[in-house]
DNA sequence: CCGCGATCCTGGGGGC
DNA sequence: TGCCCCCAGGATCGCG
């Protein structure tokens, strides 16, 4: 479900309810587990504890607390909404954190995909589920020379390749068919065979996609919603996800779907050919001495 | 080390 | 209306 622009929406959201003068006063577990344990046994850390900060890495949401750190990841099918009251449960509430402002904040996930967990401060660097992660992809350590050196002899397909958090984070399956589509890019192109030109495209097309779906509050196909409950419209700007056998929006060729990695792919065979253009030669990463991605005009040019 | 498929779950939609 | 099958934004594990 939530890819980065939904995560990051309902960060936002978040935000605006744990203002950092509100605590969390009571913390109440429906189950004793969603897709991991969930941390009875840490109650104690977090209850009485002023918010200090909620960021998102990768597609967690990061919560530092006074001690702890709680971290919540939204799986498939994750919401977070805000009650007045513990007489409005839900069916699958799993979570949920009282506030010192008489209000909740209730964690429902039908699927239990999701993870909410404490940890201690000091742990939080070590944690493997935050250790092996890649960079962001709004990030300035998303760049060309990284990308095109972490590709160099993969034979997984681009589509998985993109997918995989230890190679960037955040892009799920959505958004990988969607940057595919906008970088004319096959899915099924080995990501080793990736020329100088579509590593530029697929970073550039990446950007500009989750920052336009973030604008729209993320994509609600079924399941997503922020925490203010109201739907992201990102969807209507799919060209591809979803949208099998419709005409591609920029040529009317019916849109393909095939199960890449085990998820379906969708994508327009005519715009995203498996061999591109020769014009772009691959470059040698060491020639780029300043390390860093040439600025945009330039590989805009080229491409 | 790498790549792939199965797996964890529930609910909604389509086909018959 | 009902039933059954398939599919779904993710991540991990174990196999060859």
């Amino acid at each position: 479900m939530p890819e980065l622009p939904e995560v990051e929406t309902v960060k936002e959201g978040l935000k605006k309810i744990l203002k950092p003068d509100v605590r969390i006063v009571s913390v109440q577990f429906l189950r004793k587990d969603i897709r991991s344990p969930l941390p009875f046994k840490s109650i104690d850390t977090i209850i009485g504890q002023k918010i200090i900060s909620i960021e998102r890495r990768a597609k967690y949401i990061v919560i530092e607390l006074g001690g702890a750190i709680v971290i919540s990841h939204l799986g498939m099918t994750g919401t977070w909404r805000v009650e007045t009251s513990t007489k409005k449960l839900k069916t699958h509430d799993h979570v949920v954190l009282g506030l010192s402002d008489k209000r909740f904040l209730i964690y429902n996930d039908p699927r239990r995909f999701g993870v909410f967990d404490i940890i201690p401060k000091t742990k939080f660097a070590t944690d493997k589920r935050f250790r092996e992660l890649g960079p962001e992809p709004l990030s300035s350590d998303f760049h060309f020379d990284y990308l095109w050196a972490k590709s160099r002899k993969k034979q997984v397909p681009v589509k998985s390749f993109l997918m995989d958090q230890r190679i960037v984070v955040g892009v799920g399956n959505i958004y990988v068919c969607e940057a595919l589509f906008m970088a004319g890019v096959s899915p099924t192109l080995p990501a080793g065979k990736l020329k100088a030109g579509q590593i530029d495209g697929l970073i550039d097309a990446i950007q500009k996609i989750l920052k336009q779906s973030i604008e729209s509050g993320g994509s609600s196909i079924s399941d997503y919603k922020g925490v203010d409950e109201k739907d992201g419209s990102y969807q209507d700007n799919h060209m591809v996800y979803g949208r099998k056998g419709e005409p591609c929006r920029k040529c009317s060729h019916p849109i393909s779907v095939k199960v890449i990695s085990g998820r379906s792919t969708f994508w327009c065979v005519k715009c995203q050919k498996t061999l591109q253009r020769t014009s772009n030669e691959p470059r040698d990463s060491k020639n780029n001495i300043s390390g860093k991605s040439l600025p945009k005009t330039s590989r805009t040019q080229r491409s």
